[in-house]
DNA sequence: CGTACTCTAAATAGTTAGAGTACGGTGCACTATT
């Protein structure tokens, strides 16, 4: 079979990116794959090649609301008629349309809440579905535990729909991550694609500070001198407003994104930032996620991240065009406690077990009665399907242990003597092959030398909104 | 850890200081009101 031929036929390109020929090639030959492909390698062609070559249909889990309407509107420009996305976004009268004929669509994407419904399993039984794809698949794992528990239900639907392929993508996974995806989506021998994933056009610095003041002025002044667009990374959301508002004070175009803000206004502060409005913005770890801009210059990290993964994923963001860019964490004496305990709190407690699994009555009335946290209920319940109380004592436990760990990363990372980006990829069981001249602040990192990279670059990118959009356009 | 909110005692009627405590970040779907 010619797959470039098929390439080019069905989405006009010449030629595949690294790790997209081999990919196909194993799910065409039967296999389910894990593919870990750094952001801006085409994930989403792994996938929609084998749909023009597979009977039947391909069904995308997706994290975001907006990541799907995004997807669905990219495909649909590059002609593909067949796409739809099940969600609360629906409207009943288009829902019932859509459920009645969900087979007729080449590409279904859906979220892990809306899969794990009892009326939509029902519909999915006896459709064909050829694929089975789980996008940005970290977030089994980095998600699940806590957070979205029916990101761990998945596999629920595999009998339903006949057992097709499963192909789980992600830019940003450990052994452990990767080991986690297998076991949830009850994977047997899956095909494990890696790419190297160190980003030599980024440059990592950390800087610590007595106190969070002198944090601010070493932030606002070096905004002040160097251009975006960036993304200032802040651990709460009212920092990320307080931010915001002092520099949008000192003249500099900024705006502040978190998940406490509208719908509308998330999207209008995205839109602002990819067309060029803004310079930089002042945010949650909710921003980044489906966000396209080729030219960030700057990541920085007012606080701490609460992982190592995460901080990989948040610093990746930067630099997709190729050019310098630099990552820079700060530190202030201190800032490791309101993490730590922020991340570790989350967690059900023994005692929010112990009510759950001896609630005989109606389980919703503990959170309503603010016995029991609202999401605290959800991992619970997901738990009590399948552990005794015992064990699911047990089991939040180990979680807990794993997140000691992954801050004692961090902290690691924070306190680090040798080189930043060894330790990085170490952590993503990987070795360093060739050191990049602008490394690390341990490494010979030289800021007037990057200033003066930096410089050349903006120099060359012209600053009007079209060629940004360009530059954003799907390939 | 820092902040914001609640509670309580001491003071004497409505205010205030100090102690104690809860919270902080990621999102989906669904329902009930506007």
């Amino acid at each position: 079979m010619n797959l470039e031929k098929t390439l080019y036929d069905a989405y006009g390109f010449t030629s595949f990116r690294p790790g997209q020929e081999e990919v196909i090639e194993k799910i065409l030959g039967g296999h389910d794959v894990i593919a870990l492909l750094p952001t801006g390698m085409g994930k989403s062609m792994c996938y929609q090649l084998p749909a023009h070559l597979m009977e039947g249909s391909v069904l995308i889990v997706s994290p975001l609301l907006s990541l799907m309407q995004d997807q669905v509107a990219q495909l649909k420009k590059m002609g593909e008629k067949s796409v739809t996305a099940i969600n609360s976004f629906l409207d009943p009268t288009e829902r019932t349309s859509v459920l009645n004929n969900l087979g007729k669509y080449r590409f279904i994407f859906i979220s892990p809440e809306m899969l794990v419904q009892p009326y939509i399993k029902k519909r999915l039984n006896g459709i064909r579905i050829s694929l089975l794809v789980a996008d940005e698949a970290h977030c089994i794992s980095q998600w699940g535990f806590d957070f979205r528990p029916d990101y761990l239900r998945i596999a629920e639907i595999m009998a339903i729909i006949g057992h097709p392929r499963v192909l789980a993508l992600t830019a940003t996974a450990t052994e452990k991550v990767t080991e986690e995806i297998k076991r949830y989506l009850k994977l047997s021998e899956p095909f494990i694609y890696t790419h190297p994933m160190d980003r030599k056009n980024i440059a990592y610095d950390i800087r610590k500070f007595e106190n969070g003041k002198e944090k601010l002025e070493w932030l606002t002044s070096f905004v002040a001198a160097n251009k975006g667009p960036g993304i200032i990374y802040a651990g709460t959301r009212k920092k990320s407003q307080e931010l915001s508002n002092l520099l949008n004070l000192a003249g500099i175009r900024t705006a502040f994104y978190h998940g406490g803000m509208e719908h509308q206004d998330r999207i209008f502060v995205q839109q602002q930032f990819q067309n060029g409005e803004l310079e930089w913005v002042c945010s949650t770890n909710a921003f980044g996620m489906g966000v396209h801009i080729p030219d960030i210059g700057h990541v920085i990290h007012f606080q701490m991240p609460t992982s190592i993964e995460g901080y990989v994923q948040e610093v990746g963001r930067a630099g997709r065009d190729g050019n310098p860019a630099l990552a820079t964490l700060l530190y202030a004496a201190g800032d490791e406690e309101l993490l730590e305990s922020l991340v570790l709190d989350d967690l059900p407690t023994q005692n929010e077990i112990r009510e759950v699994y001896r609630s005989t009555g109606d389980t919703a009335q503990l959170v309503d009665q603010g016995i029991v946290r609202e999401t605290s209920m959800r991992v619970i319940s997901y738990w009590r399907t399948q552990l005794d109380e015992h064990g699911a004592i047990k089991q939040i436990a180990q979680q807990k242990n794993e997140k000691i760990k992954q801050s004692a990363k961090i902290r690691k990372l924070i306190f680090l003597d040798s080189c930043i980006r060894e330790y990085l990829l170490e952590c993503f069981d990987q070795q360093l092959k060739t050191r990049p001249e602008n490394c690390c602040i341990n490494d010979n990192l030289d800021h007037a030398e990057f200033t003066r990279q930096r410089e050349i670059v903006e120099s060359t990118i012209a600053d009007s909104w079209e060629s940004r959009l360009n530059a954003i356009l799907p390939c």
